[in-house]
RNA sequence: GGCGCUAUCGUCUAGGGGUUAGGACGGAUGGUUCUCAGCCAUCAGACCGGGGUUCGAAUCCCCGUAGCGCUACCA
């Protein structure tokens, strides 16, 4: 079959779902599942479903559930279906379990947790592998029925049959699992409640998946469920183990690692692109070298046969990288609305850049200068500072080359010198362009004898306060003229109390 | 311990019997220049080890080794 008419048969319907449990923020490796999820549907026009796991009430929370949802919306992450909450159909997971504890294929064990606990140590101790005992298989029915319904606690169990156990996975290929090496699953606790297996089970059959997606982490799950979709008499979806997201030290991205929820990274300044791009480039490439995409050249190019099966280190030096291509591609004005919040924080955004007119462009045009230098949005809100207010200081390390360095510069007076004459010359050329400045700036270091960045190095400090900036001439023109004279000024009574 | 997964530059990866093993991030050097960034150019940098199969293996097979994951009445 060619990859068209593969393409075809798995368009016929294809059904994910993203399914995290609500006990935490959306971290990136979730955020990237969910992609991938994403992705998948899109690339078959098919359906991506969001279902919140949320059966463990000791852990899930409400707030959870929101940032999982606000992460998913930041990297415009949309679904379909729900979002379905899984603790709405236990009793749909307790059906099931029921039937195949009546036909046979499941038991009651009435083995207490501590038990277990005393066993599962004492094997452990003994250096033994450890596995369910199923002493509680030789209880007859009857009985078992008649103690449970006397009170005794117990849980259901599932039998695991003989033999192997084997699917197809969609990044690993053929995988297998001996079924000697899996116990007797746990399906309905002693308290009645469904366990993880076979709620995940359950609902993916009531929700018709057809391919599950989701972390590598999964992959011991996977014979287990295999099989209770046997004994359900169920057809089992396809499915795709993604490879783990990993920190610097090659294990598993966690919390010690630093930031590792999404909408930190949306705090530090991503762009959700940026992020979204990233992520999808963990554990996928498209081949040819392709990196930065968008998300429908993503999705065209979208493959699960090309996913790696390596797990991968996230690497925070390339995100920033990948966020900076994306900065220099956004137009100013959309930078002005994404930096609004950060500008007004440091009370820097006036309500007259709000619409059109001549300060709005203006303020356009300071963004588009600074845009180049920037790697993350609130390298905007610093940069921006000197020229959308008058309140900036002098940064030590500028004062310090620039100002007092003894030789070169020839001290705090040559240079309060130099800064009036420049001030003389700048109150006088017309017109107030870049060129007109550069070409004034650069004759008057001549006739004075003295070089360009004898002038142009305290320009700056004075225009706004450190050595580094966009090009001189180019903040010059974009503070002005009137400010600049006044900012001389000030740099002049600040080398003279030098 | 048991079971499973994985192994190409520091990192993300391309390549999948014959390649000078390619690209990107990061690093280094040089250029542009008023600084930084950017941009341009150049450089350094990898097929985990051992056996097979083959005329030929980074690529296929086996065995090691290492790393990671799972090993709950959590999900």
């Amino acid at each position: 079959m060619g990859d068209q008419a593969v393409d075809q048969v798995i368009s016929a319907g294809v059904r994910v779902r993203f399914a995290p449990s609500p006990t935490g923020f959306l971290h990136v490796g979730g955020a990237r599942t969910a992609l991938f999820n994403w992705l998948f549907a899109r690339r078959h026009a098919g359906t991506f479903i969001l279902r919140i796991e949320d059966t463990d009430t000791e852990r899930s929370t409400e707030e959870s559930v929101r940032t999982i949802l606000e992460g998913l919306a930041w990297l415009s992450i949309g679904w379909d279906e729900g979002p379905f909450f899984q603790s709405r159909n236990l009793e749909t997971h307790r059906a099931l379990a029921l039937r195949l504890l009546e036909q046979g294929k499941g038991y009651l064990c009435f083995c207490s947790p501590a038990d277990l606990d005393a066993r599962r140590k004492a094997a452990e101790a003994a250096g033994l592998p450890w596995k369910y005992d199923r002493a509680c298989l030789a209880v007859p029915a009857e009985e078992a029925a008649r103690r449970h319904g006397g009170g005794e606690p117990a849980v259901v169990r599932f039998r695991v049959p003989d033999g192997p156990i084997a699917w197809d996975d969609l990044v690993h290929g053929p995988t297998t699992f001996d079924s000697a090496v899996i116990e007797d699953i746990i399906l309905l606790r002693s308290n009645g409640s469904p366990t993880y297996n076979l709620s995940c089970v359950s609902d993916d059959i009531e929700m018709r998946v057809t391919h599950v997606i989701r972390g590598d982490d999964h992959i011991s799950n996977t014979p287990k469920q295999v099989l209770l979709y046997r004994a359900a008499e169920a057809a089992p979806p396809r499915f795709a183990h993604l490879p783990l997201i990993l920190g610097p030290d090659k294990k598993r991205l966690s919390k010690r690692h630093g930031a590792v929820s999404v909408t930190e990274y949306r705090d530090q300044g991503y762009l959700p692109e940026a992020m979204f791009n990233f992520l999808a480039l963990l554990g996928w490439s498209p081949g040819e070298g392709r990196e930065k995409m968008t998300r429908e050249e993503m999705t065209a190019a979208f493959r699960l046969e090309d996913i790696n099966r390596k797990g991968a280190v996230f690497d925070e030096q390339k995100l920033e990288w990948l966020n900076s291509q994306y900065i220099n591609d956004l137009p100013a004005d959309l930078l002005a609305a994404m930096i609004r919040p950060a500008l007004g924080a440091e009370r820097l955004w006036a309500p007259d850049l709000e619409e059109g007119g001549a300060r709005r462009t203006w303020v356009l045009a300071v963004l588009e200068a600074l845009k180049a230098r920037s790697k993350r949005l609130p390298d905007f809100a610093r940069d921006a500072r000197p020229f959308l207010s008058d309140e900036f200081d002098y940064r030590p390390e500028a004062v310090e080359k620039h100002l007092k360095g003894g030789g070169k510069s020839g001290g705090p007076a040559a240079v309060a010198a130099r800064m009036r004459a420049l001030q003389e010359t700048l109150a006088r050329v017309e017109p107030f362009t870049e060129p007109a400045t550069e070409a004034a700036l650069r004759s008057l270091a001549e006739s004075r004898g003295d070089k360009p960045a004898d002038y142009i190095h305290p320009l700056r400090v004075a225009l706004v306060g450190t050595a580094v900036s966009p090009s001189i001439f180019t903040v010059l023109v974009l503070i002005g003229r009137e400010r600049a004279l006044t900012r001389i000024d000030r740099l002049v009574r600040f080398l003279e109390s030098c």
